[in-house]
DNA sequence: GCAACACTTCTACGGCTTGTAGAAAGTTGC
DNA sequence: GCAACTTTCTACAAGCCGTAGAAGTGTTGC
């Protein structure tokens, strides 16, 4: 359900990445394409439709910054490929026993 | 690369709880839906050229079954997932401090 | 061998998503 | 009020997915 097109993974980026909400204008500035201002301002239109990007109405131009964190939503990503299956545990058991000794050395810790 | 539709997915599970290869017909039965036997095709056809599904050819008719366990695709999915952040441990101590105590317990066992 | 049947391939279409952007409408500073 | 800037509306093409008919190929009982 919130699953990215390449381009709006590309604008979430630059918002995740940016200590203030950015204009329309500053995002595509920043992005590595050169497109017209309005494709950018369709993609992030989409973009507040699903409820990933925040939409300041009150300013000119408005602005626009992620609801949620790029962490959060790698997160919800994750719970959501995770509600696919009957049994969590079983694709958790399987995805430590892949990762690398130092991640899971990692893991370890975080779990105290 | 690898997400699946509705109808792919109710399929691919078909095929992860069975024992055997499944023939389009008996994927066709087993399936909720009441739909013509081509479409199931067309969607194992698909499958296949995914690389989700073997297909063998030599009997008649053809037989079909998952390439990987449901377990291990669904690791695969997780690893795209993680694949889209520079920080796959942020990502991770976030996980895994969303998750129940139950299951933080699953962990620390399975961790050793 | 051939007729009837079972199975597969080919082709197609409609709906949805995503990248793309022009035309038109709205806003603002002067 | 006008020029410059910004936003909205509308649209289109490509790709994916659910859906399935028509046509082709293989199989089997006689």
């Amino acid at each position: 359900m919130a699953s990215l097109g390449e381009l709006e993974r590309s604008v979430m980026t630059l918002l995740w990445d940016s200590e203030h909400p950015l204009s329309a204008n500053e995002v595509c500035e920043q992005l590595d394409e050169d497109l017209a201002v309005t494709t950018v301002l369709t993609v992030l239109a989409r973009l507040e439709k699903k409820g990933m990007v925040l939409r300041e109405r009150s300013s000119r131009p408005h602005r626009y910054a992620a609801v949620a964190s790029r962490e959060e939503h790698t997160v919800e990503m994750l719970n959501e490929v995770l509600g696919t299956v009957p049994d969590r545990e079983a694709v958790l058991a399987r995805f430590i026993g892949s990762v690398s000794e130092s991640e899971a050395a990692a893991l370890r810790r975080i779990l105290g």
